[in-house]
DNA sequence: TGACAAATTTGGAACGTTCCAATTATTAAG
DNA sequence: CTTAATAATTGGAACGTTCCAAATTTGTCA
């Protein structure tokens, strides 16, 4: 039907001003009179008008456009995703939309998307760097002056603010229940040892041993894929050996879900017979049966406070490198043993 | 340090050539000289480069931008998130990127969310629907010559290309499989009623009762949220029944899940005292403990195609809209209880 | 060497928006 | 009714790219 696609011209015309009115409205400026803004809104309405900001960002060189990107590791960890949903909460309700990407660990795949968003002119970038990321890596994007956030995995020597987690404190204080409980051999099962994450849960957890008074064994450090797989794969280890752990804390949920299979598996029930402490609180942690014991780093919020540290640096133009751990919490259930097993204590 | 940002005029000043040359290098033209292109190559590693989108889109008003929407109405559930993954498989070796949002179920999160898309020129749209959406909320996409390919919920009445399973031949071919073991009393379990995916999967339920020769019993249908937790609420009440169901299939893997732990709430054994069949074969349903019997969906695939059918209409120009349904297959593995325990079939 | 073809290169003119300075319409004050 | 102030509007000129037609260089053949 029509030839090319609408622009502010057309509109315009048909509501006889001048394309810098339609701009003006179009940016809800307060100089325009009020008839003539809605004579223009109509006009846009009738006319099927949609905004061209590709056009808006060429002229505007700093205003940047309204993207802020999003880079995970592992989208199909739940826990990135729901960080993610996090990030999408405070960046919709800025008037930002999100551009989410996945890199599935792969750092070419990284560089891939990190230079698309780069060219559709992101202002901010939010990202969980895939595990061989080098502080380099980001050194163009940080000269172009746009704020980037690093979360989950630290970034050691990178001029970037960071949000992890309080990873040692978290596995200490998993540790020091477990002995409350009067565990003596607990183990640390799962997790690569090559990453940053790795190296400060398992040193809360020799921490922990070490609050608690019980002596470190290098044999109980199982390390597997962070995956619910390697957490079948840890345990089937863990207990093979002759002096055997009657407690773990995990690399992470997915791992201690994996954990409690296994102990299923070989008919050990899991919180009874062996007790298990997960690490990130995954939602399912609560509903599994049993419900998991495990170190709560609710990514959604994770995610809210990337994203307005983000937004901050946004808006002052430039700001200064911040590195926040966000606090971490033990919440005790009954994968454990420690026997509080209430249905029903909250409304569902 | 340098004022402004650098464009293909500053790349020409420094290769000495004409900006015309740069955009010939830019695109891969084959018309331009070897010497040249490593020269112009080589300004452009050195002034730190970076193609501008924006500006493209701008002159070539048909070409579009490289970028296609990803539109999904839960990120939290791992299916979507492996949708997405399946997605941007083919879409990135398309050289295209996918720019991935969240709807949470929300309908104005939905437009908004569109909107934004628009506004950046997606070139593409790929949308699994929030619960209420209508077929004309997809009138102006269309209209305006951008390819839409809805997935997993179908959209009656809509102008558009969709993908979804065929929930209708999995759902009885669960229910055969339960009857060709033994029950007669078998349960649909989950999901809310109204929506399109709950109604075929019900008729297939149905169907699957008559060609098992079994009556339907309407009281053995129970709906609940498509959630972990509905699943527990919904075994409650089957098991609340005074003739209880002994097999059910449930709307999806997560109420299955929430079953299976609803079961064990109750001291009973999935697999060996009730038989559970779940739909969607989600990962997790493969290393779970019992191993979840299910309708195999492969999210992946299913976005890999959608990815396919888009990028073709993409290229076509124009391309007609085309339904596919993807075949489904049930995966028997333990929780329906036919016996097949085994360990370490296959490399894990 | 001259003429012609092929291979390369190159200046504008778009694209749809925002910004600026300047213009015009309206109101208030004298 | 004039003048000044204020409110509202408006034409270009950018922004960084691609496209087109035209210009230039290089190569080929007699």
């Amino acid at each position: 039907m029509t030839k090319g696609r609408v622009t502010v011209i057309d509109i315009a015309q048909a509501a006889g001003v001048s394309k810098s009115t339609v701009s003006l409205v179009l940016q809800g400026s307060p100089l325009v009179n009020e008839a003539t803004r809605s004579k223009v809104n109509s006009a846009m309405r009738e006319l099927g008008y949609v905004y061209n900001r590709g056009a808006a960002n060429l002229r505007q060189a700093s205003a940047k456009s309204k993207i802020i990107g999003v880079v995970v590791n592992d989208l199909t960890n739940s826990f990135f995703a729901e960080l993610a949903v996090g990030v999408d909460m405070v960046v919709q309700s800025a008037g930002f939309v999100q551009f989410l990407s996945n890199t599935s660990e792969s750092i070419d795949r990284q560089r891939e998307v990190i230079a698309s968003m780069r060219e559709h002119g992101i202002s901010g970038l939010i990202v969980s760097p895939a595990r061989a990321t080098e502080a380099v890596d980001f050194k163009p994007l940080v000269a172009a002056g746009i704020p980037v956030v690093v979360v989950v995995r630290s970034l050691p020597g990178a001029k970037v603010s960071s949000i992890v987690s309080d990873n040692e404190g978290g596995t200490s204080a998993a540790v020091e229940h477990l002995a409350s409980l009067g565990h003596t051999r607990i183990a640390f099962l799962g997790g690569f040892t090559d990453t940053a994450v790795f190296e400060e849960r398992l040193a809360g957890y020799i921490d922990g041993l070490n609050r608690a008074g019980l002596g470190f064994d290098e044999e109980l450090v199982i390390s597997s894929a962070p995956s619910r797989a390697g957490g079948v794969d840890a345990i089937g280890r863990a207990i093979a050996m002759g002096n055997r752990p009657t407690a773990a804390v995990c690399f992470n949920d997915a791992v201690a879900f994996g954990v409690c299979d296994g102990l299923r598996a070989r008919h050990m029930e899991p919180g009874r017979d062996f007790a298990v402490v997960g690490f990130d609180d995954v939602i399912e942690a609560q509903t599994a049966v049993p419900a998991l014991t495990t170190v709560s780093v609710d990514p959604q919020s994770m995610g809210r406070r990337a994203a307005q540290l983000l937004l901050k640096q946004i808006n002052a133009g430039r700001a200064e490198a911040e590195n926040v751990t966000t606090a971490v919490r033990l919440v005790v259930r009954e994968s454990c043993g420690a026997a509080q097993k209430k249905i029903g204590r909250k409304m569902a």
